[in-house]
DNA sequence: CGTTTTTGACCTGCGC
DNA sequence: GCGCAGGTCAAAAACG
């Protein structure tokens, strides 16, 4: 760490404004030794390189850092040099105490970041004591109403996953799991989250997760956010009822990585852009990339979490409702239309807009089975990032 | 010259 | 079976 431009007295001496004669510097003293200053380019490649050159050549003084004028009293040689000490000792101190106050400042924030880190275990642990209760509250209403018609109006989740879903989505939003395992800080204590998971039978987890579409929207102008990751454009096409195409992307920052997003505009405000994610990496990801896609991941594992729990497939909103609450700071959707269920994670929304609907969705908004978006709708107060 | 984008063709699933 | 719409492929073009 270079405190300022230095002189390296191995290389002979370079002429940086290449006068003719070498005195750009004029100083106090007019007589015959006096000393002169290369003019220095501060901002050339040559900048750490600073002569000062005596014009009789008896001795060459090293300009150390920026003090320029230093040269100004150099009449007196011992005088000059108890000055310089004296600076160069206040500029140590300084430097000294900068680094200590660093220091401190560095320890701060340790422990500041081990004590956000400790509220965000510490939320998840209760969000999945929360979901524990629902999920029990939830089982003895299905023992007292056995025999009740209970209406799959939400989620269509079963095995019925085609074959050409299997070859695409190989893997989902929601199998949490990364190689590189930066995604732990969500999915390991997520999948710590025993309750849901235990119950449900894996085959029906996997059909479910291979399913789930994370959708993002935000305000940009940009055609694309930037999320992190590397991808490559494989196609766009127009959609049906927006002006605007979709456009196809895939993520390149490993030979094989599934994951897939869609970019679109949002039709009813076309300054929104809507990302949809599809599939998990398989590597490691950069840490600006690990936010949205621990985001994503997160609340499409409260999705599993909450949607396939029950044996039926059917999806307590207020579970949901609940799951999604501790980890979103914005507006979540989820939307029941099939093939795929899609969460919707709003961020045109200023933060702590809190507002529930409970369950104007729990009638039947599904229409032929595809292709009609009626969400499902949870205003949350909670935060994403 | 390798990588990325563009774009028309093709494939698949679904409703009628 | 046909048509429609969404999604993907791959050759050509553009770009750095």
């Amino acid at each position: 760490m270079g405190l300022g431009p230095t002189l390296d007295t191995s290389e002979p001496l370079v002429l940086l404004n290449q006068a003719p004669r070498w005195n750009p510097f004029a100083m106090a003293s007019d007589g015959p030794s006096r000393k002169v200053l290369a003019e220095m380019d501060l901002f050339s490649n040559h900048a750490n390189k600073v002569a000062v050159k005596n014009e009789n050549d008896d001795h060459d003084i090293i300009n150390m850092g920026l003090n320029l004028d230093r040269s100004i009293s150099m009449g007196d040689h011992e005088i000059s040099s108890t000055v310089d000490e004296n600076r160069t000792t206040n500029k140590l101190a300084k430097i000294q105490n900068e680094l200590q106050r660093m220091n401190l400042e560095n320890l701060k924030l340790k422990e500041r970041y081990l004590q956000v880190s400790n509220n965000y275990k510490a939320l998840q642990m209760q969000l999945g004591t929360i979901m524990q209760q629902q999920e029990q509250a939830l089982s003895i209403q299905k023992q007292d109403h056995s025999d009740a018609n209970v209406p799959r109006q939400l989620m269509e989740i079963g095995p019925n996953t085609t074959s050409s879903e299997e070859k695409t989505l190989s893997a989902s939003v929601l199998n949490t799991k990364t190689v590189g395992g930066e995604d732990t800080l969500d999915s390991d204590v997520w999948m710590s989250n025993k309750a849901p998971k235990l119950i449900v039978p894996e085959q029906t987890n996997e059909a479910t997760m291979r399913k789930v579409r994370v959708s993002v929207r935000a305000r940009s102008e940009a055609s694309m956010i930037s999320d992190g990751c590397q991808w490559r454009k494989y196609g766009q096409k127009m959609a049906k009822g927006n002006p605007c195409p979709r456009a196809y992307y895939r993520c390149t920052m490993a030979a094989g990585c599934p994951v897939r997003k869609q970019v679109q505009r949002w039709v009813d405000d076309q300054t929104i852009l809507v990302t949809t994610y599809e599939g998990t990496h398989t590597h490691p990801l950069p840490p600006e990339a690990v936010a949205m896609a621990s985001t994503t991941s997160a609340t499409a594992s409260m999705l599993v979490s909450g949607s396939v729990s029950s044996a039926d497939g059917f999806m307590n909103p207020n579970l949901l409702a609940q799951a999604i609450r501790p980890s979103s700071s914005s507006m979540a959707t989820i939307s029941a239309s099939a093939p795929f269920p899609t969460i919707t994670l709003d961020l045109t929304h200023p933060p702590n807009t809190s507002q529930f609907i409970p369950s104007a969705a729990t009638s039947n908004h599904i229409h032929n089975g595809r292709k009609r978006e009626q969400p499902y709708t949870l205003e949350t107060e909670s935060k994403l990032f």
